[in-house]
DNA sequence: TCGACTGACACTTTTGAACAGG
DNA sequence: ACCTGTTCAAAAGTGTCAGTCG
């Protein structure tokens, strides 16, 4: 599990793709502490099947569920404090894509971000005892393209990579939410493409092999007749989309399919320490994304189970610029959108990365040190938090102050594409509105204070754009 | 013309109301 | 009256595929 104790206040940013699994692997001895708060992915060997030949997810207007679907293990959380789980899908990088010849290719820009939601698990709140009896599972999270969705889905583009996010929020009760800490974890292999129907075939069939609903089109199944019968049309126009090699796809287990793509990984399985060392290059073998990574666009985590704790997972103060850049950079994938931009413009995105990192870096170490009681309560701060059991990484500096409607004041904390986003409703009050705290840099006070809202209730809140919907 | 998208379809699983029995 | 277990229909979740749209 890593944490924000690798964005130390000296941290001198390695090249993204060299420093981001490494670092929670060897924290300093000047590490930012955290307690011993873990996520483990359930299902991870279902979820790096799919990865290896490059997930996808069907969205649909009234809203698709995922499958694999989210599921989760949690641990080190305090039995009796109460905490907030939610997911948000974040992009992976700043391109659409298409899938063309058997293997996805980029086809250009990313349409701007819809509206970024954040789905809270229907348990929430609950005590930590309650979250860690048992695994916890997203089922119910949908997924929609329709951006004038009203039913809480989580609002994706088509042929756009992404992957959820998971936060730990403690906080008794949702309105406090505003002033808690969020612990953030991720995992590479649950990656995954938007798509309104499926392109790769064997993704398809990975999913009707495991998915209970789609029974009825296993080949062993009772649909036999339909399949018999309306198989051929389907293969026929797929193998008209995705070329000739599709018809061997589909003579093949999955087991071979696999390997197909990622014959190399497979066999190296045991090895864990020498492949984190070596992962930067040799998941350019086993990533479905090498096409765009040859062309220096992004990069892919290696898939592997085994290697999700020790990068997969991340701690950090949300910001609304300055969290992106060091996400993907941090994992070693592919750029945000603004600095795939200078990227293209001749640089090399690290700029972009550097300058903001310090604005979550900066944060919480410097406070970690402290004592928790005599942390500075931010300007305008609502209810005092009970300690967590991990250091804080920082705290959330929301505003209390009423400036504008739930649904309708701005929260771009998590809008991937920062000020380059059309955020429209999401514009909230100027910084200029509340002072940052002292601790914080201006910069990241500046962003921090777009929380600037007010959580009523489990209905009211989820209407809010930092956790837009909730969907129970 | 082509690729992305939509909606109807057949199938399966899940859910919850209704009921029976203890 | 309450609880538990069973049954069954409706709802919801699947991929397929023909058609639409830009």
């Amino acid at each position: 599990m890593q944490s924000i104790r690798d964005l130390k206040p000296n941290y001198s940013g390695p090249p993204p793709s060299s420093m981001a699994p490494m670092a929670p692997m060897a924290p300093g001895p000047d590490a930012y502490l955290q307690g011993n708060l873990r996520m483990t992915l359930e299902d991870p060997d279902l979820w790096k099947t799919f990865h290896e030949i490059g997930t996808e997810m069907i969205i649909t207007k009234p809203g698709r569920r995922m499958f694999p679907h989210c599921k989760v293990n949690l641990s080190g959380l305090i039995p009796c404090a109460k905490y907030i789980l939610l997911v948000d899908m974040v992009p992976e990088d700043g391109f659409r894509y298409k899938w063309n010849k058997e293997k996805w290719e980029v086809a250009g820009k990313a349409e701007p971000q819809p509206p970024c939601r954040t789905y809270l698990h229907p348990d929430s709140p609950a005590p930590g005892s309650h979250w860690m009896k048992q695994s916890v599972s997203f089922l119910k999270l949908k997924l929609t393209n329709n951006t004038l969705d009203q039913h809480g889905h989580i609002i994706l583009h088509s042929m756009h990579r992404y992957h959820p996010r998971f936060h730990i929020v403690q906080a008794d009760d949702l309105f406090s939410v505003r002033w808690s800490v969020f612990q953030t974890f991720t995992f590479p292999e649950t990656s995954f493409t938007a798509v309104t129907a499926y392109q790769n075939t064997k993704i398809t069939k990975l999913k009707i092999d495991h998915n209970p609903f789609a029974k009825g089109f296993r080949e062993e199944g009772t649909n036999k007749k339909r399949r018999a019968t309306k198989a051929p049309a389907c293969l026929e126009k797929r193998a008209k989309q995705s070329g000739a090699s599709e018809r061997e796809s589909e003579e093949e287990s999955i087991p071979d399919f696999c390997r197909s793509s990622f014959e190399a990984y497979e066999g190296e399985e045991g090895d864990l320490p020498k492949r984190k060392e070596a992962e930067a290059v040799k998941e350019e073998r086993y990533s479905p994304w090498s096409a765009e990574r040859e062309n220096g666009v992004r990069t892919a985590s290696p898939p592997g189970t085994d290697t999700r704790d020790m990068y997969n997972t991340e701690q950090l103060v949300p910001g609304p610029a300055s969290y992106q850049p060091y996400r993907f950079h941090e994992y070693g994938k592919s750029p945000s959108p603004s600095s795939s931009v200078s990227s293209s413009n001749g640089g090399s995105g690290r700029s972009s990365f550097e300058s903001r990192v310090p604005d979550v870096a900066t944060v919480p170490e410097h406070e970690a040190s402290k004592p928790r009681a005599q942390e500075a309560p931010p300007p305008h701060c609502g209810p005092q938090h009970l300690p967590a059991p991990q250091d804080y990484t920082g705290v959330l500096n929301m505003s209390v102050a009423q400036a504008g409607k739930p649904g309708v004041i701005g929260h771009h904390i998590y809008g991937p594409y920062g000020a380059e986003q059309p955020l429209g409703q999401w514009s909230g009050p100027g910084p200029a509105q509340y002072p940052p705290p002292h601790h914080l840099t201006a910069e990241y006070a500046a962003q921090a204070v777009h929380h600037g809202y007010h959580h009523g209730n489990v209905a009211e809140w989820s209407q809010y754009p930092l956790f837009s919907y909730s969907c129970w």
